[in-house]
DNA sequence: TTTAATCCTATAAATCTTATAGGAGTTAAA
DNA sequence: TTTAACTCCTATAAGATTTATAGGATTAAA
């Protein structure tokens, strides 16, 4: 399941692409129109611009912008920022690969077998699913 | 990501479908051979008997067996009994459907879209992922 | 009657999620 | 040059979930 943390982060990136043209939206506009917490909603914004997806411009006037094209952002990169790992094992994900430490025999695990394929179809979908998709399907 | 509890109770049931044809086997074997703390396990494989998956029996030389047949137990089947929904989002979920309390508009929310998707996907494959079938990929 | 099981309830440690609070630093505008 | 409106950083904490552990009631075979 999706974390809050992420389905905000999510709604907050929606609204910034759609609103923001050129300047850059204050947390507070953002936490107001999607019924945020602002104090949470900053800690996540502030994530997604360590992470490379907004950026933010600081005092008066300041506040947060995309940091690439909407195009360019996948779902999947939003996830992972604010959620961590998307497969359903350690052993499986790409970018937090680790052993499962109660497995007995890592190559020979049937149900490694089917969380690879797992995987790759979540990631295909969720790779399709760019930000801009995304406000396009906001009717 | 599974939990642990959901990987304990996988191998545990693939352990049964290899190993017992007839007999009930006792948690305290199943727990020795996956290396599974034995109260933790007899838990799991409670949950699993509440589910319709197992069925055991009490007393000495008691157990636990399959309670239907491997090639009709379904990777999806294990995964709801032991963590809960499978899909990204409640508002997407086949079995515990709810709404999200934080949605604005269900019905024209694109992340529930893409969420569906990513349901429908992942059910295909862990529909396709049988006990029976876990237990061949084992090799 | 003993022994080996399941089954039930209670408790607890550890970790993760979901925040809240306060203030330091930064920048635009008055 | 002061004020106001921001981001950014750290600390704290409540609540929920996960991962167990403990003890004993109940059941059934030997």
């Amino acid at each position: 399941m999706l974390s809050k943390k992420a389905k905000y982060g999510l709604k907050a990136l929606i609204y910034l692409a759609k609103e923001s043209e050129e300047r850059p939206l204050p947390v507070s506009q953002i936490a107001e129109s999607q019924k945020i917490s602002v104090k949470f909603l900053e800690a996540i914004l502030n994530d997604l611009r360590t992470g490379g997806i907004l950026k933010s411009k600081k005092g008066k006037m300041g506040g947060y912008q995309l940091n690439v094209k909407a195009s360019e952002i996948k779902m999947s990169d939003i996830m992972r920022l604010l959620d961590g790992p998307i497969a359903l094992l350690p052993c499986v994900s790409l970018n937090f690969y680790d052993t499962c430490e109660e497995c007995l025999d890592e190559n020979n695990c049937s149900i490694r077998k089917v969380a690879l394929q797992v995987r790759d179809a979540t990631l295909e979908i969720l790779g399709a699913a760019t930000l801009e998709e995304l406000v396009k399907n906001e009717k």
